[in-house]
RNA sequence: GCCGGGAUGGCGGAAUUGGCAGACGCAGGCGACUUAAAAUCGCUCGUGGUGACCCCACAUGCGGGUUCGAGUCCCGCUCCCGGCACCA
């Protein structure tokens, strides 16, 4: 299409040749294709020419001091193809990529594939195909799109997380912290659904059915592998202030990690040998304690339940049962009951009722809380409803309150009806109680995070197999069907020099009846003998972000056979330098992956405490404004999904690139507008444009001079500051100029092709070319600026009368206060409104404003 | 509810520390070229004052404030987007 419409342009380029003259004579001024701007002939000329001289590859270890380790998220390569979503965030990290390498800097600039994944397996058995065959179809798909857009990635380091070589440093990581104690296995209650014979994740449950056929789902513990990342809480909630990231993101990550201060305290059971313990952060309010409650699964339910109460007790705790987390949290109500029994408050001997209620969460804390209605707002509701207490401890001003409490008053404050503590302020009270509780060996200080151990087992296939296996007690052959028994007690990791442990081939992927996952049917691969003696093989997988949890740190060597990275290599580009990708990973994504790295640390493999230095996170890129005036997400069932293909096809991958990266901040979200890309295709074609008039005998002097020396300061520090947008409209107002300009010179085109380099690097190289230099333009050092050059020698002063501008001075640059108050007063337009007037005060902002205040 | 971000022409956005609001681009209008259309080029384009110069008023979600001067700082709201969700 653009061809033909170019065709059409050219004929009328020359109009009188073309008009008034034989055929033989048009068809000799139709000019070669290097007369205009066409993407679809010199786009793919350079990217061929940069594959064949692979001038993207990783420069060899020279001993340059100027690094840069510039990572995209690498994606998951899903069947639909790129989204113009993709490119967002590549181009901008492209952008960078290769005006680092013009500035001298050493560069890493890999992509890879996150190729593990649920879709793959979801069609695998809906089709049968085998989810490593359409990961591979896919792949193909990815890197075409991913070239066809330019992007200097090295390819020589492409990396996918299923292919054997990769999986086996992943589970060579794996390894290293089940040799450490950070991976263990654990009895933890999951979704499992009877009728799909598979554990779902919350989000495909709805209303305690499966989201897919409506299948009753039912909450039974499962043996999982855990990771204890609970044991890096602490690091990784001070890494935080290592890193330069969002402030958005951290604030996320330190929530979700959740540390909190407080004490352990001991209440015993009355009439009971057990003890109560009960976590809370306000030990202080220890006297208004009116209840406890316990968690229903908490152990010493059954003890203290009385047999009155028994009925109601056992019925609140199946139903608790039956509802999966969410419909727990779901709903708000203070529901509860009590069981008949008594706890006794440590400080003052008091025996208070002790109820149980799902607000109270099993797995945080001790799974009990102490309840003071008085200064909770949670406790504060329970005791309403069901007709407890309310006793007030802490107030605003040291003095009880004389009307009761009608909210809960959970700030701090100074003590109440606290006995001996009356008066201490919550600070001093917390301190001062936990001492006491220590010394008497009924509490202690306690750290809590809401962070949980991470649940790192899958019941499915396409993962990588966790490598380890157990003892299995049989007589006879297990794979045979002969009765086995496994023994999970005693996990042995699989040796090293076995790794990679391969999935086994399998016909069909679907989930069984086992919960075991998918791979205990792959009885053949699952058992094995070895000195006469039967074992078995784990048969759960990892999740997917095991792959993406050190991809990073792989590119750094990717080759490696003999270690998963070389320390050499981890040194010389360690840490990531610029991390790009969207804010969906904020938490789980670039959480996990720093706790690998800190385990990695710890363990001596990586020289850097924290992988990522600088974060971003790409604005999400919303369909056209609809008629409704808004923008919404792009879907496939909202029908307003465009396709990249289909924008490089129509105006061309240069034009693609710069127009993502005009639409505004990388950080924001915006509206796609076809049309807008017309303007962008524009831009390039007067560059194209400008390099044909670009005459050497014109000298770069005067007005251009100083235009091209302000580009190129812009330009520059736009793009430290990832403000693509800006750098972008710098070079079209100095093209602009340059075709104004009655000569171009050629030296300001080369200059300008620099600048374009990075953003549209097809055409920056095109013209490189026809301005007569050897490619490729990517190894030509960064343009420098004089800053005195930037400088306009005489600048225009906006004069303001009491603060509104009525007339423009122009100066010198260095222009007094009084040289320019003097021009002012014989200003026309400034004049009539200080005639006969006082001039109170002036305020001077040298070459921005004068103000008289009158 | 809590946390984070945001609101500027018809649209996307610009305005580096408080200093000429609307850069750059899209869409629109007018004109040139053309038999015509497309493309290209030139001009125009915040609103209002019968308004293409000149002039005036109004204008950065709303209401106050600080300041010679506020899109920018402070106080109080409204709406939109994203995240979290009984964590004791």
């Amino acid at each position: 299409m653009t061809r033909q419409t170019g065709a059409r342009i050219r004929c009328q380029r020359n109009p009188a040749r073309a008009r008034g003259s034989s055929l033989a004579l048009r068809v000799l001024t139709i000019p070669s294709p290097m007369d205009r701007y066409d993407p679809s002939v010199i786009e793919p000329k350079w990217q061929a020419f940069w594959d064949e001289h692979k001038t993207f590859a990783t420069p060899p270890d020279t001993g340059n001091p100027k690094k840069a380790y510039i990572l995209d998220m690498f994606p998951y390569p899903s069947g639909a193809g790129l989204h113009v979503g993709h490119p967002e965030g590549y181009t901008a990290t492209d952008i960078v990529a290769r005006a680092r390498r013009a500035q001298g800097y050493d560069v890493l600039h890999p992509m890879g594939w996150d190729a593990f994944g649920l879709p793959a397996e979801q069609h695998a058995i809906q089709t049968g195909t085998h989810p490593g065959e359409t990961t591979k179809k896919n792949i193909a798909t990815f890197k075409r799109q991913l070239k066809m857009l330019g992007f200097s990635y090295d390819w020589d380091r492409e990396i996918d997380t299923t292919d054997p070589g990769y999986v086996k440093w992943t589970q060579w990581i794996f390894l290293e912290l089940f040799d450490r104690g950070l991976a263990y296995q654990n009895e933890v209650p999951v979704n499992w659904c009877p009728a799909l014979g598979t554990v779902l994740a919350n989000e495909e449950i709805v209303n305690g059915v499966s989201e897919r056929g409506g299948h009753p789902v039912i909450r039974t513990p499962v043996r999982q592998w855990m990771l204890r990342i609970t044991a890096y809480a602490e690091k990784l909630l001070e890494g935080l202030d290592l890193t330069d990231w969002p402030t958005s993101t951290r604030i996320m990550q330190t929530e979700w990690i959740g540390r909190s201060e407080g004490a352990e305290v001991r209440f015993p059971a009355v009439g009971t040998d057990g003890v109560i313990e009960v976590y809370t952060t306000r030990p202080d309010t220890l006297f208004g304690c009116t209840f406890v409650v316990l968690a229903p699964e908490h152990p010493l339910v059954e003890k203290l339940t009385t047999d009155d109460r028994r009925a109601e007790v056992e019925a609140y705790v199946a139903a608790a049962k039956a509802k999966s987390d969410r419909d727990r949290q779901a709903s708000r109500e203070k529901t509860g009951v009590f069981t008949g029994g008594y706890a006794e408050n440590p400080v003052n001997g008091e025996k208070v009722p002790v109820w149980i209620a799902d607000y109270v969460l099993a797995g945080y804390g001790t799974g009990a809380i102490m309840a003071v209605p008085a200064h909770d707002e949670r406790d504060f509701e329970f005791a309403t409803k069901h007709g407890i207490p309310i006793r007030e401890v802490v107030s605003k001003t040291g003095k009880p309150s004389e009307a009761p409490l009608t909210e809960a008053m959970p700030e701090p404050g100074i003590a109440v009806n606290s006995g001996p503590y009356d008066g201490l302020t919550t600070a001093e009270f917390k301190a001062k109680i936990i001492a006491d509780l220590e010394a008497k060996g009924q509490g202690k200080r306690r750290i809590e995070t809401k962070l949980r151990d991470w649940v790192f087992s899958r019941q499915r296939y396409w993962g990588e197999p966790i490598p380890i296996y157990f003892p299995v007690e049989c007589e006879g052959d297990p794979r045979k069907g002969d009765p086995y028994t496994i023994d999970y007690s005693k996990p042995i990791p699989v040796p090293r020099e076995e790794l990679p442990l391969e999935l086994p081939e399998l016909d069909d992927f679907r989930p069984g009846d086992d919960p075991q996952g998918v791979l205990a049917r792959a009885v053949d691969w699952r058992f094995f003998q070895k000195d006469g003696k039967w074992f078995a093989r784990e048969t759960n997988t990892m999740p997917q972000w095991a792959g993406s949890c050190w991809y990073y740190l792989r590119f750094v060597d990717p080759k490696n056979d003999e270690a998963p990275w070389s320390p050499e290599a981890a040194k010389r580009w360690l840490p990531v330098d610029l991390y790009v990708g969207g804010a969906e990973h904020a938490v789980l994504h670039l959480l996990y992956a720093r706790f690998w790295h800190k385990v990695l640390y710890d363990a001596g493999h990586v020289p850097v405490p924290e992988p990522f230095q600088k974060l971003v996170h790409q604005g999400m890129i919303l369909g056209e404004v609809e008629a409704d005036g808004r923008a919404h997400k792009m879907s496939k069932s909202r029908g307003n999904v465009v396709n990249p293909d289909e924008i490089v096809q129509r105006f061309g991958a240069d034009s693609m690139r710069v127009y993502e990266m005009f639409m505004g901040p990388l950080e924001a979200t915006k509206p796609w507008n076809t049309s807008s890309i017309g303007g962008v295709r524009r831009f390039l074609e007067r560059v194209f444009q400008a390099a044909q008039k670009a005459d050497a005998n014109v000298p770069l002097e005067g007005e251009l001079l100083s235009a091209v020396h302000r580009t190129i300061r812009k330009v520059t520090e736009d793009i430290d500051g990832l403000r693509f947008n800006t750098a972008i409209s710098a070079m079209m107002v100095l093209t602009n100029d340059l075709l104004k300009a009655p000569a171009v010179p050629k030296e300001a085109v080369e200059k300008l092709a620099l600048l374009l380099h990075p953003f549209a690097p097809h055409l920056a190289e095109e013209v490189w070319e026809m301005l007569g230099h050897a490619p490729s333009i990517q190894a030509v050092p960064w343009p420098s600026y004089d800053p005195k050059l930037c400088e306009e020698d005489e600048v225009e002063i906006a004069v303001q009368v009491l603060g509104k501008v009525r007339g423009r001075v122009k100066v010198a640059k260095s222009a007094t206060q009084d040289e320019v108050l003097a021009l002012a007063r014989e200003n026309a337009g400034v004049a009539p409104h200080i005639e006969g007037k006082d001039l109170k005060k002036v305020i001077y902002v040298p070459g921005k404003i004068l103000n008289l205040i009158v």
